[in-house]
DNA sequence: GTCTATATAAAGATAGAC
DNA sequence: GTCTATCTTTATATAGAC
């Protein structure tokens, strides 16, 4: 399983691309059960079985790690956003950003809980990160117009930020990816669907 | 403004709960801004304009700020869910909660982001605090009897934890805490309803 | 690629003067 | 109630041997 180190054709990179797996999945794991500020570089190295030296030869910087290990997650947003984006019509469009983010957040429920509740990694990708801002802009456009009303931005907010928590919640380990899935696209569309409120205004 | 140390009949501790209250506000903006493992006694001490040391009169450790910090919120949580328990019937005790939980976070938004969004906070809480796991069990069974099936526990986490998630968010400083609580109570609602689906897309 | 050893800073926490 | 001064531990990070 070891010594692929930078076959050619492999990947790209001087340092071993499998060393700076190794960190970053130790990283997460850690980072999702402590924080980032909660998690020391000699807790990654444990976790590693090495020591903390052997680990800045792959990073340079704790936060470098923490973009690394954050980085795949914005790929995939970027994607998902710019092809929901893409869709015409704005339900349509709410509806393909609710659809891929629901895959997106159950597929990688450690990192998407990381990347939407953990202060560090948010303040950390707001200085590092040139489109963090960006997406943090328009994942609200994609999901309500603007002119719709406060009603359903606040509704989109509380769907993906509510779908992250879920996704990441102990209490539905036991669901297949699938049901999980499935369950939470639901709760999104009742949200995302607009209906006017027969009480009120 | 200072000094009104120890009067009888007032706080019954022996360290003036004026200076305690100093603490616990500085102590919360800079947990909300930079998270309670971001956050060193230091910069607490900064914020309040003294000393470490001083801030160390008042509390003996650093968890004993946290604990300090979330206490009347979860005061609050523990007579909310023991009101909605008290109802009669399943969607009464859940519209009871969620009215109760919703005007709860309105009124203490960075609070309760902390309590639901900050890892050191919950594992503080679920080291220090007897009853937290309680609540942590009980708060989706108010919410959704255990029967329902799944998609109704995956609305109901969908719910709490996007409406606290929402209300924390810098979108919508800009509404009024009526307007807001009655948004997020009606997203919340809408996931707490009961909706067969009907075989959507 | 990993190690030992170390530099430097900051963390939590305490002692004792005022 | 707040201060200065200090202790101890741990943090990020680097240098250089193997």
């Amino acid at each position: 399983m070891t010594s692929v180190t930078s076959e050619p054709g492999a990947a790209p990179t001087r340092r071993s691309a499998d060393g700076r797996r190794r960190v970053i999945d130790a990283a997460l794991a850690q980072f999702a059960e402590y924080g980032v500020e909660g998690t020391s570089l000699q807790m990654i190295a444990d976790a590693m079985g090495v020591t903390k030296a052997a680990v800045y030869y792959h990073f340079k910087t704790k936060d470098e790690i923490v973009l690394a290990v954050v980085r795949p997650a914005l790929e995939q947003l970027r994607v998902i956003l710019a092809d929901a984006e893409a869709q015409r019509g704005q339900s349509a469009r709410a509806r393909a950003f609710l659809t891929g983010f629901v895959r997106l957040v159950v597929g990688e429920r450690e990192l998407l809980t990381l990347l939407y509740d953990d202060v560090a990694v948010i303040r950390t990708l707001r200085v590092h990160w040139p489109d963090f801002e960006d997406f943090e802009r328009r994942i609200p456009l994609v999901l309500a117009a603007p002119d719709a009303g406060p009603g359903h931005q606040v509704a989109a907010a509380v769907a993906i930020t509510g779908i992250v928590a879920a996704a990441g919640s102990p209490q539905f380990t036991t669901l297949s990816d699938d049901e999980l899935e499935g369950h939470l696209l639901d709760a999104g569309l009742r949200l995302l669907t607009a209906r006017r409120r027969p009480g009120r205004h």
